[in-house]
DNA sequence: CACCATGTTCCTTG
DNA sequence: CCAAGGAACATGGT
């Protein structure tokens, strides 16, 4: 569920649920996800402050908590791994399996649950600075995309997993992207022409938008309960579609091109798998 | 049982 | 030293 439009879409739903709201207790069930806070330091930081707001940088969740009004804010970084989900949960209910970390924010329970414990949800908040440009934001032009790409012979799919050349684009998205933009994954990326680069820009800024704004006018299950699969829309209320049915090649193996209808292969890179249609995208 | 999985980080190899 | 690839992390689904 967590790449970049399931992160803003979470944002956009849980923040007006949590904001202004004060954390009565905290408890830490996986300490994995603290990663170099300790549990003392999180509690101590924040049992008895006040959740101000939730951004959304990359694919990370960033809280921003003061303990009292005239002191200064610091930031809670949260992120979701391959498995994790934030929701929230009526007081006194069973807690659901995998939990990670409880926030008590009197009446209702902020929950954080993770089964392979890959999130975090830490004080540490360093990692922020080693992130690329924002894709979606004003400043990322698509001559920046070229200029990084230029930098490295690796194959173009894998540059877009580094978030150190653009935030918050994960191995679905990575293939829609270059699917999008008519751009064989396995190219050099230094081989990418300008051009191209303004179609991969294009394409990626289309594909994370539009995702977004789908999630963002479907009601999401915030109890967490009866979600079986990852896959961040499923099992929510209404919708003609599931996000699977979006996605035009990602798990898409062996099925017609939906534009050419040539057999979609799936080959690695990186270790990880990779989907495109070798007509379609030949360059 | 085998294989796969939306992410990141560390280790090894070249 | 750097770049690139793969394993590891821990659990669940098919």
């Amino acid at each position: 569920m967590p790449e970049l439009p399931e992160v803003e879409v979470l944002v956009h739903h849980l923040r007006p649920l949590v904001q202004n709201r004060r954390i009565k207790r905290v408890s830490v069930v996986r300490r994995k996800v603290l990663r170099s806070t300790s549990e003392t330091e999180l509690k101590h930081a924040l049992e008895g402050a006040t959740i101000l707001d939730i951004q959304r940088r990359g694919k990370y969740l960033v809280f921003s908590c003061r303990a009292r009004p005239e002191l200064q804010p610091f930031l809670v970084l949260g992120h979701l791994g391959m498995t994790g989900r934030m929701f929230l949960l009526p007081e006194g209910r069973v807690l659901p399996r995998h939990v990670a970390v409880t926030l008590d924010l009197g009446g209702e329970m902020f929950i954080f649950q993770d089964p392979r414990i890959f999130g975090r949800f830490t004080l540490e908040a360093a990692c922020l600075r080693s992130l690329g440009p924002e894709p979606l934001s004003d400043e990322w032009t698509a001559h920046e995309l070229w200029r990084e790409l230029k930098r490295s012979r690796q194959p173009v799919k894998t540059r877009l997993l580094d978030q150190r050349t653009v935030a918050g684009i994960g191995n679905i998205y990575a293939s829609e992207a270059l699917f999008r933009a008519g751009i064989s994954p396995g190219m050099a990326a230094n081989r990418v022409s300008l051009a191209l680069a303004i179609r991969l820009w294009t394409a990626i800024r289309a594909v994370l938008t539009e995702a977004i704004n789908m999630g963002s006018t479907i009601p999401l299950n915030f109890s967490g309960a009866g979600e079986r699969n990852g896959l961040f829309y499923y099992g929510t209320a209404s919708g003609p579609q599931t996000s699977h049915e979006r996605l035009l090649v990602y798990d898409r193996a062996g099925q017609p091109c939906v534009a050419c209808g040539a057999k979609i292969k799936r080959v690695i890179h990186a270790a990880r798998s990779t989907f495109y249609c070798p007509r379609c995208q030949h360059r």
